[in-house]
DNA sequence: TCAAAAGTGTTCTTATTACACCCATGG
DNA sequence: CCATGGGTGTAATAAGAACACTTTTGA
């Protein structure tokens, strides 16, 4: 009787956050194969049995980018009766968060590409991916304004527009440049590195570095983050 | 090759809050098959083949209280290789908020018995549904500042001190009388019922009701709940 | 008349908002 | 010398925190 139920599979879907040119990208793959053959798609494979949930989205982002050690968040699950054709597939659903520029694109082998795509526009999605990244995204709103995570789609020097407006492409809103650096600046989690940006045909602006470090210490005072 | 990932179960577990004499509880099933038998641990069972999540979730939480339309939340996914020793099983956590004098307890098949239980004490619960339940507490009490839900736990007419005291058992503080009445009165979500508490030994209080149809109405406007 | 919880305002402090001009660089 | 984005402070308003006494009821 127990048998009947151990008939599903489960998968990770993966919504990868990047940030480039002031705007928020999703990493899409191209599917390579059925169901939804050349559809736009979130990168995704079967979790096997030999790895937990989070190891299984570590791995298929890592398949995809080569790196690990990003910042990867499970959100929800997806099981709805009809949502893969094959069978009865329970997907979870995590988001993370890339430096856009630190590595190159390597298609996985479900893939035939890899791209990113803007946010904005409706990709028209394979399977549920639309709602699934709907939710990552929903997600990584409400994240962003209590846990520092958005340092995590940005290069480790970084100046305080970059940063304005990383959180402006997030949260889908604009932010008083002044009010914005003296709350940013009076948390003091930014080390100025004494460095100015080159090569720009406008005043260089100084570069900044988030100080890990001392968050973790101001989180264990108490502290705790709010944009 | 792909049949080779059919193999798991879905189950879902849910973790069931309930408010009473001041204290938060949650309802508990001693199991009454292994494996974990005699054990507490929350009422879950697996998903079936024509149903949803979301579904599932409530029929678990219906065979149980008799009650539908509860408020009901999924919270995350656990997956751990070895979670279960008859083979791979992920489990959807969910939480849900009841009044606990609205039913009669009925033990689902699975159970010996249910009770309530405090969220406190070390309940030495079956599988990983300690941790289950800390993530779910750990949701409630975030959803908690941010949305009306509080008020599923308590009856429809309730008192100002009732209410005070709710949060104060979710949010595991204490808040100050006066600055409490005065934002939540503020809020404008409250009909005054003209009704007065009876038979009470000391000054009856005012009972209450929350508008939620105000509430809609306020949230289609722009407005959002923070306590 | 006592015990127990209900009800009620003000002051102080802190956080949030709104807002405009000069500066440094490359082209 | 022009275009572009960098950098800076203050005043007004709103929100949050701290705090103590009188009232009403049942026992």
């Amino acid at each position: 009787m127990l048998e009947n139920f151990f008939k599903a599979a489960i998968t990770v879907d993966n919504v990868i956050f990047g940030f480039d040119e002031g705007d928020l990208k999703i990493l899409l793959i191209k599917r390579g194969e059925e169901p939804f053959k050349d559809y736009w798609g979130l990168p995704g494979y079967f979790v096997t049995e030999n790895e937990n949930l989070d190891e299984a989205a570590k791995r298929v982002l890592g398949e995809l980018t080569g790196l690990t050690n990003l910042y990867l968040e499970q959100v929800s699950s997806f099981g709805a009766i009809d949502r893969h054709p094959a069978g009865r597939v329970v997907t979870v659903a995590y988001y993370s968060l890339v430096k856009i520029n630190a590595f190159q694109l390597k298609a996985a082998s479900i893939a035939q590409k890899a791209q990113w795509h803007s946010l904005s526009k409706d990709n028209n999605l394979a399977f549920d991916h639309q709602e699934i990244l709907d939710a990552c995204f929903a997600r990584l709103k409400r994240r962003v304004r209590t846990q520092p995570v958005g340092f995590e789609l940005l290069p480790p020097k970084f100046t305080l527009t970059e940063l304005q407006h990383l959180y402006e492409a997030i949260l889908e809103t604009d932010l008083d440049k002044r009010n914005f650096r003296k709350k940013i600046i009076a948390m003091n989690l930014l080390v100025d590195l004494n460095e100015m940006q080159e090569g720009v045909a406008h005043r260089p602006a100084k570069l900044y570095q988030f100080d890990k470090e001392k968050y973790e210490k101001f989180v264990a005072e108490g502290f705790s983050f709010e944009l």
